[in-house]
Parts: C-alpha cells; sequence; structure tokens
DNA sequence: TGATTTTATCCGCGTATGCGGATAGATTGT
DNA sequence: ACAATCTATCCGCATACGCGGATAAAATCA
C-alpha cells in the first residue's frame, strides 16, 4: 500500500515524468539528460535519485558515466510503465524532448562524452 | 504535463488510495467513508476535495448527504482508473476496507444514516 | 426561527519536497 | 600524487501537504 502510493508520488514531478520520457526511448547518463533537459546537474541528479530509491529506475557505472535505464518490475510498477509508455508520449512537452534527444544523439558522434 | 503530474500526486497519498479503491465498488457518501475508514471527517472530507479538485471523483448533493462517486475522464485519467480496478484489489488494506464496506452496507438497511 | 445533522473549511504545527549553487566523492589519465 | 571530469550530496530557503480539533456553512425538520 505504502508502496502503491510512493509510486505515484515518484510519477508526480513533471521533471521526474520528462526523465521517464527520454528513457523510455532508450538507457542515457547524467550528462545526457543534463543536456537535452537543460536543468541543472544538481537537480537532475536529485531527480534520478529519487526514481532510483522508488525502483522504477536502476543504475550502472560504465567509466565515469553513470547510466540509468527504467528498471522492469511487477505488479502495478510495470503496469504504471506500460501506461506512460501509452500515455506520455502524447504530451507536447515529452515530444519536444525527444526531439531534442534525437538532435542530440546525432552531432553526440564527435562528442567528448559518455 | 502538469495536468499528468497533478493525476498522480492525487493518487500518491494512502488514504486517497483507500478511498479510492472503496468508490470503485461504487458510490458513496462522506459518513459512509468516515464510518468504513474509521478517520476523522474532517480528514476524509480534505481527502474528497484533493480528489474532486484533480478531477478524479464527482460529487452530487441528495438532501443532506454528499455522495461521491469516480468521474470518467480521458487519456491519463481513464487508464489509470482501470489501473487501479486491476491493481488495487490486490493490496490487503484495500481488501480489508471492502470487507468492512460490505458489514457496513448490510448493517446500513437499519441505519438512519443516508 | 431555532435545533439538528451533515459536510466543508479554518487553524497551527510538523514533515516532505523542490530549487540550484556549492561542495564532496568517485573515477580516469598523466 | 595531482589534475580533470562526472556525479552525488549538502545547504538554506520556500512551498505544498497531512493531521485533527474547532468552527463555519448548508440543508432539513419541528
Amino acid at each position: 500500500m505504502k508502496q502503491a502510493a510512493q509510486l505515484f508520488k515518484a510519477l508526480s514531478d513533471e521533471t521526474r515524468l520528462r526523465i521517464l520520457g527520454l528513457l523510455l526511448q532508450g538507457e542515457l547518463c547524467v550528462c545526457d539528460l543534463v543536456a537535452i533537459l537543460e536543468l541543472p546537474q544538481s537537480t537532475v541528479s536529485r531527480h534520478l535519485a529519487y526514481l532510483r530509491n522508488s525502483g522504477l529506475v536502476s543504475d550502472r557505472r560504465r567509466e565515469v558515466w553513470m547510466h540509468y535505464r527504467l528498471s522492469a518490475g511487477g505488479g502495478i510498477q510495470q503496469n504504471l510503465l506500460e501506461l506512460l509508455g501509452r500515455d506520455l508520449s502524447q504530451l507536447a512537452q515529452v515530444q519536444e524532448d525527444r526531439r531534442r534527444l534525437r538532435a542530440y544523439l546525432s552531432k553526440k558522434k564527435t562528442a567528448s562524452c559518455c
């Protein structure tokens, strides 16, 4: 019960929904997210920690870079992620973020980042 | 976007999830919920106001009693209610609340309440 | 009108959360 | 060891909520 409420709370912030909208497209590292969202690094990192603590995402280190991805769960969590996959795409902000993601990824071939 | 985040925030509280778990069984009035949840009337009323403002429930007056029910919406909201209908039933607290609801309704034939 | 019942709002208090600059921690390369 | 880079955490401040008793508002009935 408390678990379910906590999951919803993790989804109750616009920045975290934007992050999930991007992670639904695939794994990303913190510096990717900072570049695409154009938010301070401390803000992005804090929200990622919140999502990690709620169990929605997991991280793994590749050298200096921390990569975050959606973590498969069971029950409500899985159903919520499927719901987000269906409904988030229709939000203007998510569409814009994903445009920026594509532009960022195509430039990244020559970048120094992860 | 802000709308979606607000919807999730409305679902991020245990008491509100319990209320929705009961309203999924059908319309109820405030005094019903107070009796079943065994919470102070001000607490129940406040959470109902929160759910009403978020658009998840609607109310109608029948004489002195305010009756609350789930309000059909579109898009994310509808999908969320369907998700709750599927997943909430498995939570122990919701099962317990519904037992109390059934017991309460059978006694209510002789009650003075709505 | 006055009393009763039901519901909504007000109140002060405590906790949780968000923000973003500053700082600390971790890792890699020289 | 030192410097550079990436990330996490700390900090003070502001806002949003939750709580539940007390009080106000709305409706009904005598």
